[in-house]
DNA sequence: TGCGCTATTACAGCTCACGATATAGCGTAA
DNA sequence: TTACGCTATATCGTGAGCTGTAATAGCGCA
């Protein structure tokens, strides 16, 4: 696996509203890899708990989840770190 | 936690052998996060047998390893997904 | 009517991250 | 020479959370 489900989910929200399997899609557009139900909708859960995103009120049958000013901040700090991470060990790789 | 321990521990040796202790010193410096001894020498057993690293003999205590061609393999092509991904979501997140 | 896709929930199993503990060699300062 | 702190590895228990699967249900279409 590429990244943690968690990371994906609001890579995912960063572009937009979106509900559980409207995730699933953009996320493996995004990254490549198809999250299970399980393991999409538990992460939801706990996301939500942690006030990383919000659940919006809808009548359908589809809950549609927001990204919050705190998931933003998280996903920002988390996306610079994987960045320098990624260009270093990229370099280690392709020795000069 | 940014990444999973075995992509950091994988990016260490491709830097050249180390041993454990070495590589957490190692990692403390590429991704700023300082992995425990549990979860270090965890994965270090884990990844042996599954022949992404190779365990160097030494007559000192410590244990060197190295980085074999499938290890290698393996890191590219998780550190080139990461990268796209990364990319992406950076973009997503500075709006033009 | 039935099939396949969309959509969510719940659950059981299992891997693994993590902290803590134990052990031990080493250098050095008191 | 004793004691302390750092280096170095191993092991274990616990819990979090990833994973697949099954259950449920609305929807569109043939």
């Amino acid at each position: 696996m590429v990244t943690e489900p968690t990371l994906l989910i609001l890579a995912s929200l960063a572009d937009g509203d979106k509900h559980g399997y409207a995730m699933m899609e953009d996320i493996h557009q995004l990254a490549g890899v198809r999250l299970g139900a399980g393991t999409l909708y538990g992460a939801i859960t706990r996301m939500e708990e942690l006030g990383w995103i919000a659940g919006l009120e809808s009548e359908e049958r589809r809950k549609p989840y927001r990204l919050t000013a705190l998931g933003r901040r998280h996903l920002e700090e988390q996306m610079s770190a994987l960045d320098k991470m990624v260009k270093r060990t990229l370099r280690r790789l392709k020795p000069a």
